[in-house]
RNA sequence: GUCCCGUUCGUCUAGUCAGGCCUAGGACACCGGGUUUUCAUCCCGGCAACAGGGGUUCGAAUCCCCUACGGGACGCCA
């Protein structure tokens, strides 16, 4: 066990943005890497939106995306309480220290901080208004990300407003102080903020942390960091669409951090052990919802059969595809056959949805194709009595099958595939067709023959 | 407006810290071909970038400066 210490410090505002979720992955890794310890702290002290229902949706996200909090609610630790919300008295005595020190003063029933260094006025032209200003010594900043940044703070801040709450900035620093938080990574959108911090951790009597400042996300098309209302902004999208959380948490590492050799699909293990500062970039990212969605496919390919089938079989249900009834070999046969073709578990049921109804979708165009060209009423006639026939019923015999079949009459055996195709799944693409028709059976195979002779030898006759 | 950070293919990135190995590599996307004239898989191929300008140097994507552009911060929000 090491003694690094880093947080996640969220705001529950009712939803788990991206950039939250990457910024915890991040403590997270390092916290994993070094052997250290992830706390998670709450920062509740906006009563307007911080309902119990915000905070599950939070720790939901977290515990979707395998993330494991050290210290923090609901396992607790030894730097309590763990939601800022129930540390007014720590606050309190923090800011003691400050007065003591002559480092506050009271303005319209505000507490203000007191830069030290010269003082003057001049005009604002982001307030428009005359303020005092400060010539302070610049805060150096050691960041491991970005190098040496150097910042000089220039107005005093408010500690308590006016209505006796203490405000982010004095709250943030008091808690990393009192919780011993050693390396704070969080978004670059602090990074001016540090300056603030520093200043106050100094004049707390305390070493500023290590801090380490990484890469927004940007918007994947049009300006600007990703917001709430952005497709893919929030962890509960990727939840409810049925994205691999391994998926996700993959692809958010490498959303500004690199393991540097061309390898991007990695086990969590490889990546908590490759993880470090020096793999983390200084320049954003722009979100890419079809990375996102290839990464989440090539997930889904790698799954073992038995995990896959225990994954998808509550989707099945929830479909009405498949109950307690289903035969558990049949459905292993279909996911065998279908894996490969799987991009999105969401999209399950449209892709391997036949296996198990009759009542699936008919797709018009490739209806239209089919019947463009060709026979397929007298394709499918000639194929009812070799399905019949075929003995072992293995895609392989099939394949044979239809191929003597197809020579028989002067075709060539691509002259039934997707007519068969068609015929028994409605679809013009799925899993590999002859695979497919071995898995279906006999039985389901005629049955469908069957219907579609009844269909269209009277709508196209 | 002020301050801070950044800038390699459309996108994520390798290479930059330790200048030559870079006719700049990989991946996604896109385009073409193949894979059972299905397909969302797979294979092969293609397109495509060092923001611009000055230096330093025998040599710069890599170091320095300027400009442009992008992002962020500037709350009694967090």
């Amino acid at each position: 066990m090491s003694d690094v210490r880093v947080r996640f410090a969220p705001s529950p505002t009712g939803f788990f943005h991206i950039g939250s979720a990457r910024t915890a992955l991040f403590n997270w890794l390092y916290a994993r890497h070094t052997g250290g310890t992830f706390v998670l702290r709450i920062e509740d002290t906006d009563k307007e939106r911080n309902t119990e229902e915000a905070l599950r949706v939070l720790m939901d996200g977290m515990k979707w995306l395998g993330l494991d909090w050290d210290e923090g609610p609901e396992v607790g630790g030894d730097h309590g309480p763990y939601f800022q919300s129930q540390r007014s008295d720590i606050y309190r005595e923090y800011l003691q220290k400050l007065i003591d020190a002559g480092r506050t003063y009271e303005k319209e029933g505000a507490i203000f901080f007191r830069l030290e260094g010269e003082r003057y006025t001049e005009y604002d032209d982001y307030k428009k208004c005359e303020v005092e200003k400060v010539r302070t010594t610049p805060q150096i900043i050691d960041d491991q990300v970005r190098g040496r940044v150097e910042r000089a703070e220039e107005k005093d801040f408010v500690l308590y407003r006016s209505n006796g709450e203490p405000v982010f900035h004095f709250v943030n620093v008091v808690d990393d102080i009192s919780m011993g938080i050693t390396h704070v990574i969080r978004g670059e959108d602090h990074l001016s903020n540090t300056s603030k911090h520093c200043e106050l951790f100094r004049a707390l009597g305390a070493e500023p942390p290590v801090f380490a400042h990484i890469p927004l996300i940007l918007k994947s098309t049009g300006p600007g960091k990703m917001s709430k209302r952005d497709e893919g902004a929030l962890i509960e999208d990727y939840q409810k669409n049925r994205f691999l959380p391994a998926a996700v948490r993959n692809y958010l590492c490498l959303l500004g951090w690199s393991p540097k050799d061309d390898s991007e699909v990695l086990p969590i293990d490889e990546i908590i052990e490759r993880f470090d500062f020096d793999g983390i970039n200084s320049g954003n990212a722009r979100f890419d919802e079809k990375k996102m969605a290839h990464i989440n496919a090539e997930y889904i390919r790698q799954l073992p059969l038995e995990t896959l089938a225990w994954m998808v079989s509550p989707i099945l249900v929830e479909e009405g595809l498949v109950d307690d009834s289903t035969d558990e070999d049949y459905l292993q046969d279909v996911l065998r056959v279908s894996q490969e073709k799987m991009t999105a578990l969401n999209a399950l049921p449209a892709l391997i949805g036949f296996f198990f109804s009759n009542d699936y979708a008919i797709d018009e165009k490739t209806q239209g194709r089919i019947f463009k060209k060709g026979d397929p009423l007298a394709r499918i006639r000639e194929l009812i009595p070799l399905i019949e026939a075929e003995e072992s019923f293995t895609a392989d015999s099939l394949d044979a099958s239809i191929e003597s079949l197809a020579e028989s009459q002067g075709f060539k055996k691509f002259e039934y595939f997707p007519v068969a195709r068609f015929a028994v799944s409605g679809a013009g693409g799925g899993p590999d067709l002859l695979p497919m028709i071995s898995t279906l059976g006999r039985h389901r195979v005629l049955e469908r023959f069957q219907n579609f002779l009844e269909i269209h030898a009277t709508s196209t006759s």
